[in-house]
DNA sequence: GTAGCCTCCGTACCATAGTACAGAGTCAAG
DNA sequence: CTTGACTCTGTACTATGGTACGGAGGCTAC
């Protein structure tokens, strides 16, 4: 096969596949010695389409990668994979709790907001400067700080 | 004030605060006509914590601008705020529940994982490859595609 | 008056996940 | 044997949110 019969059989651009082979994601296969187009072996498809699933699980290229290797190295468990699932269904579940707090305090914002009126008066603003507390019906309390660490 | 100062009193670093400067998110005050440091009123402190919640609220800098805008233009009625609050509160609801169905398909494919044994048999790796469709126990079925748009 | 911070300024770089494009080469059909 | 589609290669650019650094200038305390 070649790059473009992959890409469409995968529904991944032609230009990404490229982008996934500069990454070291999928192997690129070597040129002809007369010159000429790269083949590709069709498991190149079901590599890529591994990559797109996992990305739909919430996982990095960086993530991928390292499952990719595991996957095929002959010497991993399969608990090293289940573990990693673990891991991340961890994260989703703590991004998940961030998310519901801070639903909770754009929900005690918004009814803390008149709705109309002069935007000198607009809870909203206030709180954002003044960090966060709502006075009335302050139940969320300070705005939880979900902000991503840098590292 | 000078820069140093803010980026104390704030907590955010002063190449951030040039950077927020860049960006157009705070103002910089003109360096004195004799040379010297450029002083910050210290409202500048509660503009960079309005960045900051309002980061915290899940807000981009580019929304944080717009919001910016709003709040010093003396026409702004407090419901475009409100209206601003509740489309985020949307977006934050319909991230829960991407999470929440990547969590359903992560616990399928975690409760069908033997976890031990060779990969090659390795329900996970093999759902990836293949479409993300555990066999057994597969309530979640086809794993939901949650990649962002790339718009 | 000089040591040691601080500031200013521009530029470059980090990660993430790609997209875009120019210019040359290749291949298959008509 | 030419045209059009595809491929190859390298490089640059997108967006987001910063971080890092070199060199020059400024300010203050000892």
């Amino acid at each position: 096969m070649r790059i473009g019969e992959i890409a469409k059989a995968t529904g991944v651009s032609v230009e990404t596949i490229r982008f996934y082979e500069r990454k070291g994601l999928i192997h690129q296969p070597a040129r002809p010695a007369n010159g000429g187009f790269r083949t590709y072996p069709s498991d190149a498809v079901s590599r890529i389409r591994f990559v797109r699933e996992a990305q739909d699980l919430g996982f990095s290229l960086g993530e991928i990668n390292e499952l990719l290797s595991l996957k095929s190295d002959p010497g991993t468990d399969c608990s090293s994979i289940r573990k990693r699932a673990l891991i991340k269904r961890d994260e989703v579940n703590s991004k998940i709790k961030k998310l519901k707090a801070l639903h909770k305090t754009l929900t005690a914002l918004i009814d803390a907001c008149p709705g109309k009126g002069a935007v000198t008066f607009c809870s909203i603003l206030n709180a954002l400067e003044n960090g966060g507390c709502v006075e009335k019906n302050s139940k969320a309390g300070k705005i939880n700080r979900i902000r991503k660490v840098p590292g």
